[in-house]
DNA sequence: CAAAAAAAGTTTGAGCTTGAAATACTATTT
DNA sequence: AAATAGTATTTCAAGCTCAAACTTTTTTTG
């Protein structure tokens, strides 16, 4: 393992900031790889899902309206038929359901049912303390501190 | 600067680090899937070619002896069958080539071949540059900073 | 209004990913 | 030596992921 780096030697200078953010990119990489990782293992064995479809889950409970399938995979950041995918089986196993838009026959809104509430409420308060663990080596603080850090760009790139 | 004693919003007490560490992690994911999505882009669109492989030429370019599938898994952090499937495609393009071990009939390692040197080489240095862009900002200074508080936890969890 | 353009979703094909089971060896125990 | 346990890797089924192509419906435009 190529640990050596570690030490932030002192020729971390103006030139060498490539450098810096290309490691400290593989470790964010890494770290968040480690943590969902993790996710989805206690997601499987103790709720039997993955971790897509929590993740769909979490974004739908925030519209008790529902979303559309556009809406959904832009704030998932993931692709449209992707989506698709995960919803057929969400309906399959009565998490979800597609309610027909009135004025428009191509959308339809996707929705939690009452059963999908329910699992999601169990599964969010475990996810936070999952989540609570995993980055316990953050204090409030700093976390805090980080949320916006990483916010900030979040910002200037989408086009809101 | 994180608001100090002033303004101290409910979400700023000591009992909600959860909730700050919540909001810490939906925002690292979101900038690192950002970064992911644009890496992958641009990898395929400039060099034909999707993540996963960059990573295992990235892993492969650092160790020349080759590295066992074993070792390759886990220096990625991916499953076992994972790995044989991209280096069964990356065999294929002529990009790596498996060498039997002397002593051992069932280990394997896995080595880039001169052409897949050439390719990382051209691939890595576009990377770079593009982890520089995405991530310009955090400037040297606090890239090194994260670098370390992202790896301290990986010291802990990494069994090596 | 009819044709073209745009929008919402689905389908498709290839590749990635996982966990579990299978295969093929190697090492240890009895 | 035979049985057992352990290791290295592949195979498998199910699900995730993307980009591109396609269908249907709505909107725009000539």
């Amino acid at each position: 393992m190529a640990q050596r780096g570690t030490e932030t030697t002192p020729e971390n200078r103006a030139g060498d900031a490539s450098k810096a953010r290309l490691r400290m990119w593989l470790r964010m990489l890494k770290r968040t790889r480690m943590v969902e990782s993790q996710l989805r293992e206690r997601l499987r064995a103790q709720f039997d899902t993955t971790l897509p479809r929590f993740d769909v889950m979490a974004a739908l409970a925030r519209y008790d309206n529902g979303l559309k399938m556009s809406a959904l995979s832009g704030i998932l950041r993931v692709s449209n038929g992707n989506v698709t995918g995960i919803i057929d089986r969400l309906v399959e196993d009565g998490i979800v359901v597609r309610v027909q838009v009135p004025g428009d026959r191509r959308a339809s809104l996707v929705r939690l049912t009452r059963k999908g509430h329910e699992e999601f409420a169990r599964q969010a308060t475990a996810h936070e303390a999952w989540i609570d663990e995993l980055l316990a080596d953050f204090d409030a603080e700093e976390a805090d501190t980080l949320s916006e850090r990483f916010d900030a760009v979040t910002q200037r790139e989408k086009r809101a």
